[in-house]
DNA sequence: GCTTGGCACTCGCAGTATTCGAGTGCCAAC
DNA sequence: GTTGGCACTCGAATACTGCGAGTGCCAAGC
């Protein structure tokens, strides 16, 4: 009975705080919420939180302010995703949908997402490491320069120079040209890492299938860029953010809590940490406060959740805000997008 | 006399403003700066130069702080670029010498050139419509679908995708190639686009030499993806943003000031303005408050300039900093780093 | 005629005092 | 276990005051 009351009493203080940005009191929550009780009583419930750590009091005779405790207790159990509204669905589809590449769906998304939380937004840009290969082509650019295209089934295309030691004409260069194709097309990036890596003779060991001197040059520097290129971390680290303006909203402590988040805006690989490593499926995870690995951002919390093409979370997208925020909200719009993403990643 | 003077006192009068971020009165004036005259001296100076509106009082019994005016005559008469210290020039060297490629230099040049003015750094990525054709490659990927592959001069690199109607033979794959080719490659973008649009012969009239009909479709899609590509804004509009955390030291005045500037960085396309349109050569311009497009960044400067290859600016950097700024640092700093870039882009 | 010292005056800032009220904890009564 | 009452706390807002940096002006001096 008590217990749920007070649960109750929490999840008000929680989000009349979030509403009015203030200390909430007991008076103010009963004129508020309708929870059948007198000040009095809400106030011996208030001690009770307060002495298992879930609120706390600015200082004494002040209103009750959320723990970090208290907001996860709040997003744990107390707090059910608010539903999208008709018109935000709409909204989201419409301007994800406009979308022509890769690249303008990240970007389209980081933005989307920023204006429907008002927070930070930070998208992280489709990961190699679990995509397949679907097409590696070589471009004679000189006799002794190819350009090694490598185009992968998350739609990203990376391209390289290989420089080679001899001159290869067209039928050398086709031969290469399909043996790297056997051996990578279609394959998870890990694996054509090692098939790849398979079909270069080890010096000195000529085996019977393996070709004149020029040709197994050029090969293995075309695999040593492909594996190069594979394996590249740039490309794993690239994240997109928008909304850094909705900072501006953070109010009070500026230079205690606004600067250090606007200093990991700019440490992309201190994102990624943020956002998470990406575990299986589309869980929402939620990070709040202190629980995040960082000291200077204590005061800031995280909701973020992988996405990618059939459950398979192949990266991770989220926004970074005040402890204060309004999760459900929040959550549901984060999920939403990622939703709507993988979807669209489903279809390309 | 008098009036070299008053420039004297105006321009210690924006030193001091600068180093202290605080009204500067007459009798400390004397002191930090050997004018060789008595605070009542500076006095009237000070009153001439605020009947003229170099500078003003924030407040009757203040002392004197430069107006945007002002601060065009330092810049402009009373400041001598400071030279870049040894350490400095090395520092430059080091860190743009180790880029890989042209976005590389790019992202490095915006973190080095943040960290040099301790400002926002903006780059433009070299834009495409000075810079030639280095190479034009077309793969094809299934039988009626090619990637278009546009190498620069200055390292980018733009595919785009083309289906054709009817499928294409290796033969007549070369002929579209080479015709293109002959086309477009050496060409700048500019002539590029018209010599392209030129060997596509219009529909009925069909000339000499023209070829299948196959042929001259495939040409007519490839031809139009490239021209569409060349053309293509959003390439000329990436900009690299850093060192927005250095937003935090703007002290006072937050959501007036910083917030438009932080909404400011994430629009691509407002930066671009404010980066000023490249003019040739590598002037140095410097935008002062109310001198720029933007009512909500009038206590914002922005000091620019274009870089390139061989003297033609292709694309701008700058920084963007509160009106009180150090200039002179500044500016060298800003010169010092768009020089070293062009170099770089001279070589490569 | 410019410069300078003197001087009265202004006015923002910082520190102090004071009030106000929202909020608390506790207790006795229900 | 709940409620109304009540004394108490303490931060925020307001008002007051003295200080001092800085100014403008003027008359004397170089």
């Amino acid at each position: 009975m008590q217990e749920e009351r007070r649960l109750a009493v929490l999840r008000a203080i929680v989000e009349d705080y979030v509403a009015t940005e203030e200390p909430v009191g007991s008076k103010a929550l009963v004129e508020r919420h309708s929870l059948g009780v007198s000040p009095a009583t809400v106030r011996n419930d208030m001690a009770a939180l307060e002495d298992e750590g879930f609120i706390t009091q600015p200082h004494t005779s002040a209103g009750r302010v959320p723990t970090d405790k208290g907001y996860r207790l709040f997003v744990d159990r107390l707090s059910t995703l608010k539903p999208m509204s008709a018109a935000e669905r709409r909204a989201i589809a419409s301007i994800l949908d406009g979308a022509v590449d890769l690249d303008d769906v990240v970007q389209r998304s980081v933005r989307l997402l920023a204006q429907l939380t008002r927070q930070v937004a930070v998208v992280q840009y489709p990961t190699l490491s679990r995509s397949t290969v679907r097409h590696v082509e070589l471009v004679a650019l000189a006799p002794t320069r190819l350009l090694v295209v490598l185009i992968l089934s998350t739609g990203r295309v990376e391209q390289r120079l290989v420089d080679l030691e001899t001159p290869l004409d067209d039928t050398q260069l086709a031969d290469v040209r399909s043996r790297v194709g056997r051996a990578a097309v279609g394959e998870i990036i890990a694996d054509a890492t090692t098939s790849l890596r398979d079909i270069v003779p080890p010096p000195g060991a000529a085996g019977a299938q393996a070709g004149d001197a020029a040709t197994l040059s050029a090969l293995a520097g075309v695999v040593d860029t492909l594996v190069e290129a594979m394996s590249d971390h740039r490309s794993d680290e690239r994240v997109a953010v928008g909304g850094a303006a909705n900072l501006a909203r953070f109010g009070d402590s500026f230079d205690s809590d606004v600067r250090p988040l606007l200093e990991a805006l700019e440490e992309h690989v201190v994102l990624l940490k943020l956002l998470g490593e990406a575990t299986t499926g589309s869980n929402l995870t939620v990070r709040i406060g202190h629980e995040g690995p960082y000291q200077e951002l204590s005061s800031t919390s995280v909701v973020a959740t992988g996405y990618g093409p059939r459950d398979e979370a192949i990266a991770r997208l989220g926004i970074v805000g005040p402890t204060r925020m309004d999760y459900p909200g929040t959550m549901a719009s984060v999920r939403a997008v990622a939703r709507y993403v993988s979807r669209i990643l489903d279809e390309g």
